[in-house]
DNA sequence: AGCCAAATGCAATAGTGTTGCATTACTGCC
DNA sequence: GGCAGTAATGCAACACTATTGCATTTGGCT
């Protein structure tokens, strides 16, 4: 199932209405190579004819974002696919500092290391946020 | 040794100049519970009758950044100081969702596991920015 | 005191993000 | 397929975040 169906799908099970504006804010997402900003967004739809208000892409963006569809990347800006469709727990990323590839992944065994290092301080975790960076396979060496 | 001193002495010690913005920043986010915006230390100053200009004080906040004096809080938005003054590795956060309490910390155990699931998928990791989210010793319960 | 590289101030510009309210358009139902 | 009701969008306005270039100032040095 593409990410666009997927989407698709996890909105109308939660009861959320399938829009044009939501129809191609995921397009453009699925497409998109790299982190969009909702302003990419925007002058990639004005590029084809199209108009989608700022807002309304904002809106979108965060619904996106709460039902974990899309991710925003911090240390780029701009929201991503998510690419771990259904799979639980918390999605990390690997970013390279040569050419910018994004890589997410998940590991319980980190989540549980983690959480256990707050524990020892006395908080209690729920959820981590991790954007490593560093150099991929092909920009070693 | 005071958050402020620890700064200034590192400002000198790398060449840098240390003049009266830089002062004044400091300060500003020495005193500060939470997370500040650049605006937000411009607003405050304004309320002390005294004035720094936007584009200073982002200059300010990003040579601290750079040399790890202060940090970027994504979750949060905003810059605080860094509490773990010359602990080498990587600084975590854990952010209270109840309270907005920020803790800084670090554990080389974690890095090292971090840094070996990112090889086990070809990418060498550097550094790790990692912000956990949950409850704070007085929010559980 | 005087030099000068480094840093600041100012002006302009662009990107990010939010709110309120009137209008539109999905979805479910007949 | 039309209809009703609610959810979502469009628009206008606004506030915050961030960067650039250039003229001017200033901290650190001799
Ligand atoms: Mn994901
Ligand atoms: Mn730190
Ligand atoms: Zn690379
Ligand atoms: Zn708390």
């Amino acid at each position: 199932m593409s990410f666009t169906e997927y989407a698709e799908k996890s909105l109308r099970e939660k009861g959320y209405k399938l829009t044009k504006p939501r129809r191609q804010v995921l397009e453009a997402i699925e497409k998109a190579e790299g982190p969009m900003s909702p302003y990419d967004i925007g002058k990639m739809m004005e590029g084809k004819g199209r108009h989608l208000d700022q807002v309304t892409i904002y809106r979108v963006i965060n619904l996106l974002c709460s039902l974990n569809l899309v991710h925003k990347v911090f240390s780029r800006g701009g929201y991503v696919r998510c690419d771990l469709q259904e799979e639980e727990g918390c999605h990390r990323f690997l970013v390279c500092r040569g050419c910018g590839h994004l890589q997410e992944y998940r590991d319980e065994a980190l989540c549980r290391q983690e959480s256990q290092v707050a524990q020892k301080l006395g908080f209690q975790a729920e959820h981590h946020v991790t954007e490593s960076s560093g150099l991929c396979k092909d920009c070693q060496g």
